[in-house]
DNA sequence: AACCACTTCAACCGCTTTTGG
DNA sequence: CCCAAAAGCGGTTGAAGTGGT
């Protein structure tokens, strides 16, 4: 026996949509909500799949959707999330207010990937190809060793998170980490702040966080209230239906236990080591590599 | 103008995860 | 805790559009 189909086939349409049912979905939803997707076809008199018409609404019809093509800006972070997420769109996309999963997943299959082989780089490991192709060892740039470095310590501090789930279910839910919670550590103040003095600092300040827990040199991230909620890009408006708690990252945060420090600290150190400058000056120049020699 | 190859992206499919009784 | 339903997610498809010959 098969599946069972998620809705009632019969009689149901497919294919694109037209004006006169996005007009159906968009006044059902702003008069009900969505509700459950699954009754709002029969609700709505829409001979649609709940499925579809989940998928209309979220891709296409959703006020907060932003059309038009993607700018620098977000292609430049698509790849950075990617190089850190992988294949997980929905995680990608809730780092770009206004971009949908399945947009950033056509861009990147249609575009930058692409774009990423012109360059010589797996698009799948983000690290440049050697001469013998994407089989061969790879030839790590510091950027890429960095993402690397930076995506196998996530996930190790993302173990070590789970198995500490006791101690920080004691903890308010505002100051839980979620699954992007270094990911939105990353996109903080907190980053920010430590990609700049990184920057600013870098020959006689190898590492804030280890100078700061040793000397005040550096500066101290102890007591800086970072907003974790999704970031705004160049050109983006700073408007979200996702909002996220903001949290406090002080030193009650990591002087709770030794393993929580050892957390916070892991994920901080990525945050330092995580390259100031990203080669990402290929985007910038998108005539240099629309039409490579051999591509 | 007609044909073909290629690209793009909305929509579908089916698997996984979450939720609620 | 278990199970079914619902929702979420990522991979894939195919129609429409575009450019080249």
């Amino acid at each position: 026996m098969g599946r069972r189909p998620c809705c009632e086939r019969k009689g149901l349409k497919k294919g694109p949509w037209g004006p006169e049912e996005d007009e159906i979905l968009i006044n059902y939803i702003n008069k009900h909500g969505h509700g459950s997707w699954r009754s709002l076809p029969k609700l709505s008199g829409l001979r649609r799949c709940g499925k579809s018409c989940r998928l209309r609404w979220t891709n296409y019809l959703r006020p907060d959707i932003k059309r038009g093509p993607f700018t620098l800006d977000e292609e430049k972070l698509v790849i950075q999330l990617h190089a850190i997420l992988g294949n997980r769109w929905a995680a990608i996309a809730s780092q770009l207010p206004g971009r949908t999963d399945n947009e950033i997943k056509n861009l990147w299959n249609t575009h930058l990937k692409k774009r990423l082989l012109c360059m010589g780089v797996d698009p799948l490991t983000h690290e440049p190809f050697t001469s013998g192709g994407p089989t061969t060892r790879p030839r790590s740039s510091p950027a890429t060793r960095h993402m690397a470095q930076w995506e196998s310590a996530r996930l190790e501090a993302e173990a070590r998170l789970s198995k500490e789930s006791l101690f920080f279910n004691s903890l308010p839910t505002s100051v839980k980490p979620d699954p992007d919670f270094f990911l939105r550590l990353w996109n903080s103040e907190v980053g920010e702040s430590f990609r700049k003095l990184n920057g600013e600092a870098k020959a006689d300040c190898r590492s804030p966080i280890s100078q700061a827990s040793s000397s005040t040199k550096c500066g101290s991230v102890s007591g800086v209230t970072i907003d974790v909620g999704p970031i705004a890009t160049g050109s983006s408006t700073p408007k979200s239906s996702r909002t996220e708690d903001p949290i406090m990252f002080d030193a009650s945060f990591s002087s709770s236990s030794n393993e929580s420090e050892d957390s916070s600290d892991t994920a901080l150190q990525l945050l330092l080591d995580f390259p100031i400058n990203n080669d990402m000056s290929f985007l910038e120049d998108v005539d240099t590599y629309a039409t490579p020699p051999q591509c």
